[in-house]
DNA sequence: CATGCGTGTTACTTGCGGTAACACTACTGT
DNA sequence: ACAGTAGTGTTACCGCAAGTAACACGCATG
């Protein structure tokens, strides 16, 4: 049991491990979530128990799995936040970036809003707060950091930016969502009107005659 | 088989309806989403299959469950947003009045956010877009609603307006979301946060000493 | 050659969604 | 009074998916 051996055993179990999710991948592009883990064994060539013995449950393949996705828009994202431009721009060029993501690969984007959930009756007693998509959580949490360093938003800045940041990304999310469902509108529209609502275009309108306003 | 007896029977299915709905209501409340039908009944005191006659499968009893929330969500807010007032105080109290939901009672907030995505192999062809929390769908549609009457928005008002309502509940759910995990302030602050970010805040803030900004 | 250990298998258990087939009750028409 | 029938309930089952136990092969090492 030398260091060498074990490397070469671990490289091993790491290359096995990323042909299972690429075989997962596939299954999860083509069924949706709710893939069953003999689909996905058999799309590997294998039988259950080997997935088992890599991801511990289902949740833990689907972890792994979730977690190579949100790292790639992660990075995407990234990119088009740190583009040298100005601020609107960025904004624009982020927003696009991530709805030309889930446009592409909605069943990707599907599985990674809702990780169905761990089903029976084990596990069930984790708090309101777990649940949800960890994508939007990670996203939230890094434009609030993005925000945070680079906006002067008076004291507090650091619970603001959180705020702002959890929002924005969730603005983005259901209207991601809304819009890829039913296709109302051309993707630059959307991102320039979403644009628009987060530079106040919703204050700065003027009531329509009758009634009080809105 | 008159009207009369008819209407009886409907009267007292009816009935048994709402009482299976209340029962299903405290199963869900104590067991979180993934409640099975088996405990739904038993709470009831019946067994599966009166469960099946009247709601024809799990979907049904959860589609009717999450209907009654809904309505009564959704009612609180229109309350909000219907109240006399200036526009920044209506939207404060709509957002406020659904943190207070939310917060009151999470674990309905969870079952409706995460309607658990009807399990097996059947039905699984359904397209993205209908997925997600019929809620949000319909709280988008609401406020769009209010916006496309009541605020003068110039050309392509209806779809700005309904990009703005997605928008806007995406951003208050998220935001809620990640606030009710991790309670980091008030409600009241976050919903001041939230109110400035849509008064155009973040176009208006300066950037910080170094580099570009945000 | 025996002894492990990693990798794979088959075959099983448990639990859930959903259904079929059978009982009990009560109200109808003759 | 009695057969028929509609509604309400039950038990017992099917199919299927998650997860596990126990066994079988390949291969390096003492």
């Amino acid at each position: 049991m030398d260091t060498t051996q074990r490397t070469d055993q671990q490289r091993s179990a790491d290359r096995r491990r990323r042909e299972l999710l690429e075989a997962a991948d596939r299954v999860v592009l083509r069924d949706g979530p709710q893939a069953s883990m003999n689909a996905i064994a058999a799309e590997a060539g294998i039988t259950k128990p080997i997935l088992y013995r890599h991801f511990g449950d289902k949740g833990g393949l689907y972890a792994a799995l979730a977690k190579r996705h949100t790292d790639a828009l992660l990075d995407s994202l990234r990119a088009a936040l740190d583009a040298p431009a100005d601020r609107r721009e960025r904004v624009e060029s982020t927003l696009d970036t991530y709805l030309a993501a889930i446009e592409a690969r909605p069943q990707v984007y599907r599985f990674l809003m809702h990780p169905a959930e761990a089903g029976q009756s084990t596990d069930q007693g984790f708090d309101v707060g777990l649940h949800s998509a960890p994508l939007l959580r990670r996203m939230g949490e890094e434009l609030a950091q993005v925000i945070e360093e680079r906006l002067d938003l008076g004291p507090n800045s650091q619970q603001l930016a959180r705020v702002w940041g959890h929002g924005i990304v969730g603005m983005m999310h259901a209207a991601g969502d809304w819009w890829l469902g039913e296709r109302p509108c051309s993707r630059a529209e959307l991102v320039r009107s979403l644009a628009d609502l987060l530079w106040g275009r919703l204050a700065a309108a003027g009531d329509k005659m009758g009634g009080p306003g809105f």
